[in-house]
RNA sequence: GGAGCCAUCGCCAAGUUGGUAAGGCCGUAGAUUGCAAAUCUGCUAUUCACCAGUUCGAGUCUGGUUGGCUCCUCCA
């Protein structure tokens, strides 16, 4: 199995810091709102890596960890008179339940910064210590960068002019300009404040995963986890921080690999919310299956940026369709052994750094030959089992596939619908048996109409929503 | 201003170490069908933004040009 190293920006063998498992942390999000593409692409392509090193006979261990503390919480407990515990908490119940409407397994480990202080308090404490952290006088407490000669490494980012700079507030009490903070203390009564030996505050955004990964994996072999992975906007500086954090407080490299995918466009322009272009989860799923975005999201790979539109994602429906009428041909029954050449040659795309493009033309080619093969021998019960341990296969690594196939083509269809559709197609099967087909066709484009698409086969008249 | 990524058929999109362009959608011809739909079969880029170079040979390597995007500020 290969995957692409983003830091030396290159397909490497995965050769895991302990055989056979494979320990993996994702950077999730910050809980003060909804999730939007962007959010739901990072989560389901990590799924996709997860479900991938599985089915290539790893133990894997998720991390995903929920940003509970933050400038931007605080911001909305001020404007709503909210609690930060009742904001986080919604949001975090909200963002596992779209998940799972996306089919995103829950993460094995899911920290919060919360629960976390100690952890935090400590990493930061111990680089005190050693003179890499520094307290001023605000009680704010720094990383000093140029303790860390390998600051840097992450990003390639070595420059370090006063323009490169310019945007970030200075502090002229700051060791360099790059340094960042790893506590930041409070300034009001009002603000949400935790007390450590250094001073009231919270933590800084990047000490949180670092800590976070220290108390949760333990490691080895000079590393604490194998992959570490997030979104390409993570990388400066909040992973070449986490990076610098870990390594000066622990003595050796926070993660083997790190890996990053690439961003939803809307338009071609980053989807984010202070470009106001940003498209809710919960609003998509309003509008379409989870299966459906799921399969439009991973349809493309995982590194490359991903221009989301309407049209393109009713287009990629058809191919998830297909599947699924190969389904119907199949249902019902047992599922007997999976075709091995097939396995095989899906799980050689996925591992080469999750290679969805051919794997699902290798799925469209098992789906035409099953096809050609079934109209040659409509009985094959052989055929048609394998086909059943086929399609789990997919569902197992793909994440899609899994749905009663009946039902799958029948979503959004309300009761009083499906009765009045039933009526019609035993209407226009007694008009078609007196060869009445005026009747018949009248009847189809009535079923038209309403948004249904009908086809007769040798199981009798089916129908499908549009 | 600094750093980096990308540019393949009408649309989406694959292309390990350079060796002679996957797949899907659309379109089109046919099989099948009462007609459709579904399904199957055939056809659909001598060509990979542009210009040079290296090479027996380049979409794949090098240099340059143009265009798009991202990071340097919270961000998946």
């Amino acid at each position: 199995m290969h995957i692409y190293d983003s830091v030396p920006k290159k397909k490497l063998p995965f050769e895991p810091i302990s055989p056979n498992k494979a320990s993996i942390y994702v950077c999730g999000p910050t809980v003060y709102d909804d999730a939007h593409l962007g959010h739901a692409r990072s989560s389901l392509a990590f799924d996709l890596l997860s479900r991938t090193l599985k089915a290539h006979g790893y133990a894997v261990t998720m991390g995903k960890n929920f940003t509970d503390i933050d400038d931007k919480i605080i911001k909305k407990v001020e404007a709503t008179g909210k609690s930060m515990e009742e904001i986080t908490s919604f949001y975090i119940d909200r963002y596992l339940e779209e998940m799972a409407a996306l089919g995103v397994a829950r993460a094995d480990i899911e920290p919060k910064a919360t629960e976390s202080l100690q952890a935090i308090e400590a990493m930061i404490q111990r680089l005190i210590d050693k003179d890499i952290a520094y307290v001023i006088s605000t009680g704010d407490v720094y990383f000093d960068t140029s303790k860390d000669s390998k600051y840097g490494n992450i990003s390639h980012r070595v420059a370090d002019d006063e323009d490169a700079q310019s945007r970030v507030a200075h502090t002229s009490e700051k060791r360099n300009p790059k340094d960042f903070a790893l506590w930041k203390a409070c300034k009001g009564d009002e603000d949400i404040c935790f007390d450590t030996a250094f001073s009231k505050g919270r933590p800084g955004w990047h000490i949180e995963c670092s800590a976070m990964i220290e108390k949760h994996f333990t490691g080895n072999e000079g590393y604490s986890i194998d992959i570490h992975g997030g979104g390409a906007d993570l990388l400066f500086p909040h992973h070449e921080n986490e990076a610098a954090q870990s390594r000066c407080a622990t003595g050796h490299e926070l993660s083997k690999y790190w890996m990053h995918n690439g961003f939803v466009q809307i338009d071609g322009e980053k989807m984010s919310k202070s470009l106001g272009n940003s498209f809710f989860l919960k609003d998509a799923l309003k509008l379409y299956d989870g299966e459906v975005l799921r399969f439009y999201l991973n349809s493309i790979h995982y590194r490359n940026d991903f221009n989301f539109s309407e049209e393109e994602l009713q287009l990629n429906k058809k191919r998830l369709d297909k599947l699924y009428r190969l389904k119907k041909r199949v249902s019902p029954g047992k599922a007997s052994i999976v075709n091995k050449n097939f396995q095989k040659s899906l799980l050689d795309a996925m591992g080469d750094d999750l290679n969805i493009s051919i794997a699902l033309s290798i799925i469209d080619e098992i789906i035409a030959v099953t096809n050609d093969a079934l109209d040659e021998n409509p009985k094959d019960k052989g055929l048609k089992k394998e086909t059943l341990a086929n399609i789990e296969f997919i569902d197992t690594l793909l994440g899609f596939g899994g749905k009663e196939p009946f039902s799958y083509f029948q979503i959004g269809v309300d009761d009083a619908l499906k009765e009045k559709i039933e009526a019609l197609i035993e209407e226009r099967t007694q008009a078609k048996a007196h060869k009445d087909f005026a009747r018949s066709d009248a009847i189809r484009d009535t079923l038209t109409a309403l948004g249904i698409n009908i086809m007769d086969s040798a199981q009798g008249t089916l129908w499908e929503k549009a």
